[in-house]
DNA sequence: CTGTTAGCGCATTCAT
DNA sequence: ATGAATGCGCTAACAG
């Protein structure tokens, strides 16, 4: 059956098999109802005898589509976007598109190497994170026209089409309620903000809210690290030794938050009571912790699923929204209340939500 | 400078401006060493005003190599695959290799026709997660000759090659830790056991493990969930309603693990005095979990890398070794103890930590 | 509804 | 060291 020596099935085989020509082999794989019933019988009978599968490379250098979709992303080792990788190649999968998937590690300038290769590999469209890129990166969009659309931010003042959010204001939302709950000595954990807009907004973001308050968030309370749970541990530890330590802490993400639970409890730093903790993302851990963590949900799914729809839909011509801001929501869970000294003093009642 | 209504730069237009023919351009993409450093001088430099990037198409097409490599995992959502892909796609990233990733679920139908889509886009070699698949998934493999190996599987008397560790003997390690400790009711919860020989391996190598030591595992003692963290929680609340309560529990995530200790905090079972929890795969949140997670640590990097350089010597046709066994390590940390009973009955004195 | 024809862009002979 | 010519496998005009 299977001839060792053979060279690959092509769609001429098919065709001599079924007894026909190339081009309605061609029709039959790629617009069945224009073939015979009859004809196509045989020739799926045949593509099936004689183990035939497409050559993606003739098809793609013929008809300029491969089929493919590249996205390009920080990296996967977070796991920060594995959702939004999940959801995107679900979608895509859909309607027949596979997904290249390529990794940068924040360094603009492997990002823009990447994205040239994913141009390389014929890649139809692109999904990027983030909003600042290095310029080479956008004329070389601009050169290929090729749809593409950055995630995880909404900028409707930007050139570039997204699909996202808004990270100051979701940054914002949780420094005000900190706020509100009556903390002032409030710390910040961010990830790296050098290339990388969605940290450096989260922080503006929350910077602003508590100016606004006539707050100021002095550069000891402000720690940046990598998303790993040790640097949360870290830093809390660092934040703890500050003659004034926080009342409360800001992280940039569920992983840092981790970390910070993780060494209070080491440290017997007693949450919410003691301190306060906000995460960011509301990964599948964060409602799991002790306690639970109160965090920013964002739409990691949507924003795939969303990312992948408008790539297709430019594809197919078909309208699209440039810019799609995606809810993002403040879930209060267990490791948020007033700052110790307000409930000491009992100067307010503050309520706590759910 | 770029003309907005020109059509793809190409090889032809690089030849063009450099004064030279297509397959002097050709070469000194592909050999550079067989032109003349100042002929090539002037088409990089050519290349560069024109903004000329391959087609991957048409190469692909001509040198039957398409500079891709594919990989079919279940699912990148439960984050147990993330380390996987990510050492992947780096170690083929450094050869100039591009990923197509793609996902099926723990459907092996699905995992076949993924691996038929895979093919058809052209890549050169694909990577597997498990030792069973669809029987036509061989065949198809075999037909188009093309290299792959399978990952988190070491088995020598397979007929496919795979980098991985011995599922069987990792989980009866565990086991055998947990029985050398004293336990004697030991519960298993256990991922998907249904199409997923390494989950299923590992509980044949507990049950095994067990039965050498004259211990039976009743039914009632094995759970099985999808490997999120709320199942085990789900599980653990099983367990903990039975007549006789199991004092160590296997588990065969971390995630699953991650459950259980998050369920034991909820029903004020102290861990590990009440009972013992062992995990799989040393997840990076396993040792900051409070207790610290024993787990079993298995080389998830290694296997990407390993993966990547078995597939790029193969295509360089280099040798290379059909069948790696990689270390895995038990890792003791502060989830596990003898059981209540010994201590209590004061057999022995038992160092609790932290 | 089907066949003929002509390339897509590139790498690779074979010459020179 | 370079150029001319060929075809990888397929799809898309165009006829019929």
């Amino acid at each position: 059956m299977t001839d060792p020596a053979s060279r690959r099935v092509t769609l001429r085989d098919v065709a001599d098999h079924a007894n026909c020509s190339t081009a309605t082999v061609s029709r039959a794989l790629n617009s069945p109802e224009q073939v015979a019933v009859e004809v196509r019988a045989r020739i799926d009978a045949s593509i099936k005898a004689l183990g035939y599968v497409p050559n993606g490379a003739a098809r793609a250098l013929r008809s300029q589509r491969s089929q493919i979709v590249g996205a390009v992303i920080p990296t996967i080792k977070y796991s920060i976007y594995a959702r939004l990788i999940e959801s995107l190649e679900r979608r895509l999968a859909m309607d027949g598109y596979s997904l290249l998937l390529t990794t940068h590690d924040y360094d603009p300038v492997k990002e823009l190497e990447q994205t040239q290769l994913l141009l390389t590999r014929g890649v139809e469209g692109i999904v990027l994170v983030g909003d600042s890129h290095d310029g080479g990166l956008h004329q070389l969009l601009a050169k290929h026209r090729r749809p593409y659309v950055n995630t995880y931010v909404f900028n409707p003042a930007s050139k570039h089409p997204c699909i996202g959010f808004d990270n100051r204001l979701a940054a914002a939302r949780a420094a005000r309620y900190l706020h509100d709950l009556g903390h002032r000595r409030i710390a910040v954990i961010t990830g790296p903000t050098k290339n990388n807009d969605r940290q450096a907004d989260r922080l503006a973001g929350i910077r602003s809210a508590l100016e606004e308050r006539g707050l100021d968030l002095p550069s000891s309370m402000v720690i940046e690290r990598p998303h790993l749970i040790e640097n949360g541990r870290e830093a809390l530890e660092i934040l703890f030794q500050l003659p004034e330590p926080p009342t409360a802490v800001l992280c940039g993400s569920d992983v840092l938050a981790f970390g910070v639970l993780s060494e209070c409890q080491e440290l017997g730093v007693s949450v919410p009571n003691q301190l306060s903790v906000v995460g960011f993302d509301d990964q599948d851990f964060a409602k799991h912790l002790r306690p639970a963590l109160t965090t920013v949900g964002i739409p990691a799914v949507e924003m795939g699923i969303e990312a992948a729809n408008y790539i297709l839909r430019k594809l197919n011509r078909q309208p699209a929204n440039n810019f799609t801001n995606l809810d993002v929501q403040l879930i209060v869970r267990g490791t948020t209340m007033p700052p110790a000294a307000l409930s000491t003093q009992g100067k307010r009642a503050v309520p706590v939500s759910a």
